[in-house]
RNA sequence: GGUGCGUUAGCGAAGUUGGUUAUCGUGCCUCCCUGUCACGGAGGAGAUCACGGGUUCGAGUCCCGUACGCACCGCCA
């Protein structure tokens, strides 16, 4: 061994021990014939202190070389109060190099210059950076948890496979080519949703696995092509014994890493949410809600308000309170702006300031209107209101951006708290534009709600289903749902959702015949580790989080993956490249 | 697939209405310094201004295209 201590462990209490510790020099501070080195590791930074006649055993040193030295313990003249071990320094007798480095790319330090594609590159050296390293550590403390609370409740860990069968019904799958059977493919799993539930139907009835899962769509900063799923499925299990395992599991989670102690888990139905927040994932870290008024303003003299009415659309308002003086004419312009990425026509705006209205609709709405409007919205003086008018989910999604953005940008956030919120009871179906035809809203294995079996195929829009989210934060935590465990019921959903028995068979025929032996009545969920390490260590990136991220591009900087292969690689596998 | 922003020494940035030798900070190298911990001081090296085309007497600067990066919309059962 190279050391007997490491670079974060030794106190005040250890001086006089001779000790050896290795690690990369984080700085090398050079007064004459005497010579400091901050020696860095995983725990931590130990000053080592070089004097006049063993200066010259560091003389070619430089920063990120690797080294292994001995010496004994003492007590700083004065200490530095921002080391873990500021007290104390190790007073150099002996020093090798093991390894020598190159000037680096970038500094190697909490606060570096480099931007992320450079960290990215040479993520190596980002990964020796705190903010990079105590969030791999937190993800494996995250892990450990979860692993030690389920495995008390008797849950297994099953690992599914990696090369698996391409579905149809959601994300582009990432394929890789059979060697062995000319033009087939296997399929990287979007998730073992089809496994866990075969698990259950084999009698593994608590089942869990910290899995990877794929998805070739296009990303976000809090989505990445492979990402990791703690998923969960529980037998003769609804929705209410799948919550208190998942509350439980946070608790542990949440208590052990932030010492946080008093979560609460409220539930709002998804058609609620969209109505109150327009999001499916709300930041309940503050409350304020959107308000109908499409009542309001179905007579009136406004015509954009009373033609969006009399289309079919809503109206949509926020209240921010003591806000008049805090949003400026350029900011309304800028928010004007922002609601159109969301497909709103416009933002209307009304100040309220000692009873008198200002903003762009103040002149072509009736003072009766106005009057009904601040009764209803209770304004008071200071408040600014916000409306869209437009188709009702177009309405929803743009007020609802602006009440997040907004949020945020007035300080209305607590960002000490921890708001969860589980979102019930989501839509079975919405239908695809692009293929004319309904689809799964969560995935095609969902189960009804009790009261709309009879909508499953005919009343598509206004079918709802036994899906949940978890929301912390606004981040979509997890997703879950009951599953069907009916083959008849199975085969209503397939139906509505235009599959022939040939597609049936072709695509899910194994799945399908496992629940004719036997299947019992279950449910679960997948939660996102990356975005819940997120949230833990405060970061909104999830490269952050991650050990080797791929760009928003979804490549590799470090390694250039994906790249081209060799034409042999191509022949064995029966593949050619098509020339565009 | 779409929108916006960005790309200038190793790194991070500045660069005015288009005009002589492209500026600053940091890192790097050399020298000085015995108590620093973002050490300090002196000196030095380091740039085909992302790539391709265009406008112009003249382009880091203006225009078009490409590539890459970031964020967002679509997408993500």
């Amino acid at each position: 061994m190279n050391r007997d201590h490491t670079c974060g462990e030794l106190r005040k209490t250890d001086v006089g021990k001779k000790v050896r510790l290795a690690g990369w020099v984080a700085k090398r501070r050079n007064l004459g014939s005497i010579v400091f080195i901050d020696l860095r590791d995983r725990y931590g930074i130990t000053q080592i202190t070089f004097d006049e006649a063993h200066s010259q055993l560091v003389k070619d040193v430089r920063n990120e070389y690797v080294i292994e030295v001995r010496g004994v313990v003492s007590l700083k003249e004065t200490a530095n109060p921002k080391l873990e071990t500021g007290e104390i320094e190790v007073i150099a007798e002996d020093c090798k190099i093991l390894s020598s480095a190159k000037t680096t790319p970038m500094i190697i330090a909490d606060e570096t210059d480099a931007l992320e594609d450079l960290r990215l590159k040479y993520r190596y050296l980002d990964i020796r950076r705190n903010p990079i390293k105590d969030k791999l550590i937190m993800r494996d403390k995250v892990a450990t948890i979860v692993r030690r609370v389920l495995h008390e409740d008797d849950f297994i860990e099953v690992e599914t496979p990696i090369l698996s069968k391409s579905t149809p019904e959601g994300a582009r799958d990432y394929l890789v080519p059979s060697r062995l059977y000319k033009g087939k493919f296997y399929a990287l799993p979007q998730s073992p949703q089809q496994y866990k539930q075969l698990l259950m139907i084999g009698g593994m009835d608590r089942y869990f696995q910290i899995a990877r899962c794929f998805r070739d769509e296009d990303l976000r900063a809090d989505r990445q092509p492979e990402f990791t799923q703690i998923d969960m499925e529980m037998s003769f299990a609804d929705e209410e014994d799948i919550f208190a395992e998942v509350e439980k599991v946070m608790k542990a989670i949440f208590k052990e890493i932030k010492g946080v102690d008093d979560l609460s888990f409220p539930r709002v139905k998804y058609v609620d949410a969209m109505d109150k927040y327009g999001s499916d994932k709300p930041d309940l870290r503050f409350d304020n809600p959107m308000c109908n008024v499409t009542e309001l303003f179905r007579n009136s003299a406004f015509s954009v308000f009373s033609n969006c009415v009399a289309e079919g659309g809503v109206i949509k308002a926020l209240v921010f309170h003591n806000a008049t003086d805090k949003l400026s004419r350029k900011k309304f312009d800028e928010l004007n702006e922002f609601v159109k990425i969301y497909k709103a026509k416009g933002l209307a705006y009304l100040k309220y300031d000692n009873g008198e209205f200002t903003g762009s609709v103040n002149n072509a709405l009736p003072a009766e209107e106005k009057k009904a409007l601040s009764e209803q919205l209770k304004l008071n003086s200071g408040d600014v209101v916000l409306m869209v008018a437009d188709k009702k989910n177009i309405a929803e999604t743009a007020l609802g951006a602006i009440r997040k953005k907004l949020g945020e940008e007035l300080g209305l956030i607590d960002k000490d708290k921890f708001s969860f919120v589980w979102i019930t009871e989501f839509p079975m179906y919405e239908y695809s534009e692009e293929e004319g035809r309904w689809v799964s809203a969560h995935h095609p294995f969902t189960a009804p709600r009790d009261e709309d079996v009879d909508k499953l195929t005919t009343d598509q829009a206004n079918c709802y289903s036994r899906a949940y989210d978890l929301v912390l934060n606004g981040y979509e935590l997890l997703s879950g749902s009951v599953r069907i465990h009916d083959s008849q019921m199975q085969a209503k959903v397939f139906d509505a959702l235009g599959l022939s028995k040939e597609q049936i068979k072709n695509k899910f025929g194994f799945f399908i015949e496992a629940f004719e032996y036997g299947a019992p009545p279950h449910c679960g969920v997948g939660i996102g580790i990356e975005r819940l390490v997120m949230i833990l260590s405060g970061t909104d990136n999830i490269k952050d989080v991650v050990a080797f991220p791929k760009t928003a591009s979804a490549y590799c900087l470090m390694s250039d993956a994906p790249n081209t292969v060799d034409q042999d690689q191509l022949d064995f596998l029966s593949l050619q490249i098509k020339k565009d």
